[in-house]
DNA sequence: TCTCCCGACGTTAGCGCTAACATTCAGCGT
DNA sequence: ACGCTGAATGTTAGCGCTAACGTCGGGAGA
């Protein structure tokens, strides 16, 4: 990209940014931000006339120039490109030099055209602005883009059959070479099914089987690590607010809930379902302060038990004092609840990785049906105590 | 898609979730997961074999393929796809009936090697976990696909100028037709600046100008919404907790927040800078608990209000009793906050959609540099009052 | 010395599509 | 009857790349 000398180059070289912040004074504010936006104007318009001058100009170059410049024919620079072996290390060397030169890059759609791969694949996503999900998704653009992928998502605006093959046809059109599957909930399993994507498939957080790899958190062992840590604490009475039953994930949580509290010989009738939501927490909340039926409550997700918190506060509950609470997913923000709460990390990330990890097996293999698990993590804090 | 009548449609075709969830009978519970793992392992059984099945089957069907099959030629099918007008309409019944009959998709990376367009937008994003930035996401990503496109996603780790640098080559690389950009952070623009994408650019959140258009929520009106609010009821000492001034948001509220206050003749000088998150709203609440300098305070995020909020709720600060408390964006938790957050609500889907139309326009008519704004909302809600 | 082999290239033929040009034929005015 | 027009179609030539095969020369082995 022509970055002469005098180019703005210079402008952003600076690296810091260019505003001077200072506590209690807002006139520097208003003068930096000015000076900013005027930087910037500069800047930019130095970038519209590049994009004007570029783009009458000539066309990207292509093998064939490569090869001309380098003096070899463009199947040679194909080689080296795709480092075959047989080139000598004095022609490599000048294909090299000549790609630098030009600025070569492939172009995509040709070399997808006959090798039938487009080096992209396809995340397919519900519920993309929550937590667990949009960490689940970074983490599979960070592997997938480090691994020369190019990841192309379809969020589902409902999780209904055809919103899932309108989704799922959007990548067979796009014919992408894999589909990681972000959509935790069984129906969507189903509509894949059914569908024949013709690409492998990973599903982060369903039970494996022999067709489709997966990658999950052990729910159900995060459940227990929940729930164990409540009745070392010597609670008897432990409730659980699932997610919605359709959800694979709310069902794990809540069969590991359920051995927990059977395996100490405890009950484990005081379940109730939500719909990961705040606001359900809070309604649920408000029947539980009312009822008082359970010293500690085992919830599905952190957002459902903010709206916990929030009912018992209001009803006069006290936390942990009179009820426990235990959350799952560990956001950055539930370490500042009132009072802080003690949850079951996941890492997200490290699933997405794993999640993509088994996806670069299975297209290289072309096997499926490996499944790998993340561990998670209990994260202690003061939600939880003793019972009175 | 092999669609047979006994194929695994009759399995999915149910419906309602097969889990019968029953409040207090953990039992259920048990039973019913395991009959939906059970029954996805059967369905996938079947999608294995289908896949091995096609896989080794005849290639997709091209255009050549209905050419013959509807009696006519390859380009005439060619026509009946891009909607030409010169096709008579018996021919275009007979073609779509034999597209039908194959299932036929023309081929993206084809149709790109000759048209030179992508059908791609990419989206250029940090930070997209956090809710803002993902819900600009999912409403680019709705009006994306519905006008046709494809996303790409690329996810700054870092805002760094290699960061950006590498995820722009990214796109380039994919031949994307337009960049969205979604990293309201100053430096992301002037390294924007010094790459020459080749493809029109839309930035979510900057200030407008000849080059590149943008699509905004009016930030600085938002603030001046919330400050306006609370020196109508009555307070006279107002901070503003502001996020890091190297992002253009932060920067846009701390100026409303100060012009706010200078047209009522207030002193704006009590000004912290935070990190966006609650731990940092925790760390600023906790000085401003011992000094007890404001009895209103306007923060940057709902994130560092609910850090703010623990702090002085352990500090024995009242809210809004003793100190309202304001912030920015309403996630769908501040609702639940202790107390309830008065808020600025941003409409993110609103954004991203008016984001993509922004862009459709500049790739049609290849214009830069319009500017649409979004309006912000007010929500009042149990964090605010008059002062004592 | 001659063959054979193999590394290091070059040449050719598509991948599936669209743009541009070529062709056909009905309908029109003269 | 004649050409002329234009709608409806067919034919041709790539887009930029890679796989498959062809060629050439030099070293090893007989």
């Amino acid at each position: 990209m022509g970055s002469s000398p005098t180019g703005p180059t210079l402008l952003a070289k600076s690296g810091k940014s260019p505003v001077s912040w200072q506590q209690g004074t807002g006139d520097f504010l208003l003068a930096d931000s000015w000076d900013l936006g005027k930087r910037l104007f500069v800047v930019m318009r130095r970038v519209a006339q590049n994009n004007t001058m570029t783009k009458s100009n000539a066309r990207l170059p292509r093998l064939e120039d490569v090869a001309e410049r380098a003096g070899v024919s463009h199947q040679t620079v194909s080689r080296v490109i795709n480092n075959h072996p047989n080139v000598s290390k004095a022609t490599r060397e000048r294909v090299e030099a000549a790609i630098a030169e030009l600025g070569y890059r492939r172009n995509t759609a040709a070399r997808s055209l006959v090798t039938r791969r487009s080096q992209t694949i396809g995340v397919l996503g519900s519920e993309l602005s929550q937590y667990g999900p949009a960490n689940t998704l970074l983490g599979v653009e960070q592997a997938a883009r480090d691994a020369g992928y190019f990841v192309s998502i379809a969020a589902l605006r409902s999780v209904s059959r055809e919103a899932i093959f309108d989704a799922v046809r959007h990548f067979m059109d796009q014919s992408v070479d894999g589909i990681v599957v972000i959509v935790p909930h069984s129906e969507t399993l189903l509509a894949l099914a059914e569908l024949n994507p013709g690409a492998p498939v990973v599903v982060v957080g369903s039970l494996g089987n022999e067709s489709v790899s997966s990658a999950m958190v052990d729910q159900k062992r995060g459940a227990e690590l929940a729930v164990g840590h409540l009745v070392e604490q010597g609670h008897r009475r432990i409730g659980h607010i699932a997610g919605p039953q359709d959800w694979i994930d709310a069902v794990a949580r809540a069969e590991g809930w359920s051995d927990t509290l059977r395996a100490a010989g405890l009950d484990d009738d005081l379940l109730m379902e939500g719909d990961w939501s705040a606001g359900s927490g809070y309604e649920i909340g408000r029947k539980l302060a009312a009822e008082r039926a359970a010293t500690a409550i085992f919830v599905g997700n952190d957002q459902m038990a903010l709206g916990l918190l929030r009912a018992f506060n209001e009803a006069g509950v006290r936390v942990p004092d009179d009820v426990s609470v235990v959350g799952f997913d560990d956001q950055p923000e539930s370490g500042y609840f009132i009072p802080p709460l003690t949850t079951v990390r996941q890492d997200f990330e490290e699933l997405g990785r794993r999640c993509m990890d088994l996806m670069l097996t299975a297209m290289r293999d072309g096997e499926g049906g490996s499944v790998t698990v993340v561990e998670p993590e209990l994260v202690v804090r003061g939600s939880t105590s003793a019972p009175a």
